[in-house]
RNA sequence: GCCCCCGUAGCUCAGUGGACAGAGCAGGAGCCUUCUAAGCUCUUGGUCGGGGGUUCGAAUCCUCCCGGGGGCGCCA
């Protein structure tokens, strides 16, 4: 149980005495330390529903607190507020448990749920740029919480490998190499290993066939012609289909494997192709589909809606079906083969409308039933410094992998300025500006709300002071150092003993919120507080660094109860930073 | 036109209906014979876009304006 509840459960015994709900007796953490360590407002509103004086029943509630033992100091201020601080022995024994709990107080969910977290993947063709860092590292730093927290949670990367766009590549490679085995209808394969096409070739025949495809509708009946006949499994097309998809997964393989993101899944929107006729059927029959224009809808629209919501398009009227088609049928592959419960979309806030039709089509065709919870977790936009979206000098979209290549020069970079680790192997030299650089991308990314667009100024980002990814690597690599420069001086953590300096004081303070923090944070999907805590947590710990020198104290228990604080803040920064995706190096 | 998001210090951004609204950067003044100075200390800087309302109490909830961004049937 966490420290808030624990105080939270005292106090609204004590409320309960008065004659109150011992709901009043919720405790949160101070927003005025100067005056204690923890509030509880209660009295405020208790005041309504009992027709007393609040300032009165703060008193009563301070007189049925208990004697002594947890608190030091209890006072009321100003109409009612409580403000309590505790004991200092009360306060070391709780640090002294978290410091013995491997979850570091946390216990995991009561009811877990089993998550499915959607990237909604990139593009087969399309290599990833600037924008696709959000939906990457909010969505890891997601699936990591919820796993820490309890919940059984799969990936799911969901590229975007199906559709017109297959069959505009098809045919821009036909025009390009009629030649190659793959357009021949009387070869019956085997197909080469080789793909005729790089990420590269890909990458530039996508734009030159959209182009085509838009200015001239024979293009345009031909692109679908070839999706058409990729979907009803014509070999070649399927052979060429692969190697689109392989090629385009090895170059996103290298951003993930760089940023350290990993899936459960590479499914994309083909993985629910074979279920989308039976899907459909099924919805006609049921009645909730309707032709409109040659088209099959879904009416999605309430009669209590204050703005319009468009019918959800299942079937084109040329017969092809559009990405809200593939959503539906991988609700359904979801619900039904992997038995989610909570179905979680990060993409871009932009594409809001278009989950809460696809969610409200899923309620309606059956394919989603109440329990399972549908939530589109959006995100803003990554600017430049000119507050529009970002670009590089020369105009184009700045590549992920470049992006992810400067910031880890930088941090090359500012190790050889700060003649540090100039005696380290050139090795471990490379981690450590990979690790610093990442650390970089990620914390400013994720300490930024996600729903805020946020504007990416290079030079702030790798400047490395202050609010900073590498600020918290270093707050945590410090204390490795004291760690092992005590070990090699033979000296070990002892049991915590209760503070004497506020640098400690506060330091044990930071290392009990976790909890709350944890719990918020899963709550509204929104990383920023861990982020938030985690700078905190450094802070907090920086100061204490800087008061308390472990390796010169005297007294020997409270130099062991300090390493052992210490080694609790280690493994809570190091879980906070973990949770964020990134890893604190050995030294840096 | 309707709907969504945003508007907080010079800049970039946090902020759980509670007390005097916070941090980083930038600006100013200090701290390395001391466990890593990517650090620490002090300091300057605010009509929380504006007006109403609900509440004992509003940056936070409701409403109306203003400004910025985005979305609105056969693209994703």
């Amino acid at each position: 149980m966490s420290l808030l509840s624990r105080l939270g459960d005292l106090v609204g015994d004590a409320f309960e005495q008065v004659g109150a709900d011992r709901s009043f007796g919720t405790v949160e953490w101070s927003n005025r330390p100067d005056l204690g360590q923890f509030q509880c407002n209660g009295a405020l509103a208790a005041a309504k529903s009992l027709g007393r004086n609040p300032r009165e029943i703060a008193q009563q509630v301070v007189a049925a607190l208990p004697a002594a033992g947890t608190f030091s100091e209890v006072s009321i201020a100003g109409p009612g507020f409580i403000n309590l601080t505790l004991d200092d022995t009360y306060l070391a024994g709780v640090v002294q448990e978290t410091a013995d709990d491997d979850r570091l107080g946390y216990p995991t969910v009561s009811q877990p749920r089993k998550h499915i977290v959607d990237f909604g993947g990139p593009n087969v063709a399309k290599s990833m740029h600037v924008g696709h860092v959000r939906s990457t590292v909010i969505g890891d730093s997601l699936q990591r919480l919820l796993r820490f927290v309890g919940h059984p949670t799969e990936s799911d990367i969901h590229l975007g490998d199906w559709g017109t766009p297959m069959g505009m590549l098809i045919i821009e490679l036909h025009r390009r190499r009629p030649d190659l085995i793959y357009f021949d209808l009387d070869y019956t394969g085997p197909y080469p290993d080789e793909s005729p096409v790089t990420l590269e070739d890909l990458e530039e025949m996508y734009p030159a066939a959209a182009a085509r495809v838009a200015e001239d509708p024979a293009e345009a009946e031909k692109a679908r012609q070839a999706t058409q006949e990729l979907q009803a499994g014509r070999p070649g097309y399927r052979a060429l289909w692969q190697h689109f998809v392989d090629v385009s997964i090895a170059g996103l393989r290298e951003n993930f494997d760089a940023l350290g993101v990993h899936f459960d899944h590479w499914f994309g929107e083909s993985t629910v192709h074979d279920r989308i006729e039976p899907m459909l059927r099924r919805i006609e029959a049921s009645g909730v589909a309707r032709r409109s224009d040659g088209a099959l809808v879904i009416d999605v629209a309430r009669p209590d809606d204050t703005m319009d919501v468009p019918p959800l398009l299942l079937v084109k009227s040329d017969g092809s079906y559009l990405y809200g088609t593939t959503d539906l049928a991988t609700i359904e592959m979801r619900v039904e083969d992997q038995h989610a419960q909570d179905l979680l979309y990060v993409v871009d806030a932009r594409q809001s409308l278009h989950f809460e039709q696809v969610f409200r089509a899923a309620r309606l065709a059956g394919i989603a039933p109440d329990d399972v919870a549908l939530e589109h977790v959006g995100f803003g936009t990554v600017n430049g410094p000119d507050g529009k979206p970002f670009k590089t000098r020369s105009g184009g979209l700045l590549r992920l992998r470049d992006l992810i290549q400067m910031v880890i020069e930088a941090a090359e970079r500012r190790l050889e300025e700060a003649e540090i680790a100039q005696d380290y192997p050139e090795e471990e030299r490379r981690r450590i500006a990979r690790a610093v650089g990442v650390a970089a991308l990620k914390f400013g990314d994720l300490s930024n709300h996600r729903m805020s667009n946020y504007i990416f100024d290079l030079d702030r980002f790798v400047s490395f002071e202050g609010k900073t990814g590498p600020y918290l690597q270093y707050s945590a690599v410090r204390i490795r150092s004291i760690l092992r420069n005590a070990a090699e001086q033979g000296l070990h953590p002892g049991p915590i003993v209760p503070p004497t300096v506020d640098a400690e004081r506060d330091l044990m303070l930071a290392a009990t919120r976790l909890p709350e923090v944890l719990d918020r944070t899963v709550e509204l999907r929104a990383p920023n507080h861990v982020a938030e805590y985690a700078y905190d947590v450094s802070t907090v710990f920086n100061r204490f660094y800087d008061r308390c020198h472990i390796l010169r104290e005297a007294d020997p228990a409270r130099q062991a109860s300090w390493l052992a604080l210490v080694g609790m803040t280690l493994d809570l920064l190091a879980l906070l930073l973990d949770l964020l995706g990134i890893e604190v190096p050995e030294r840096m």
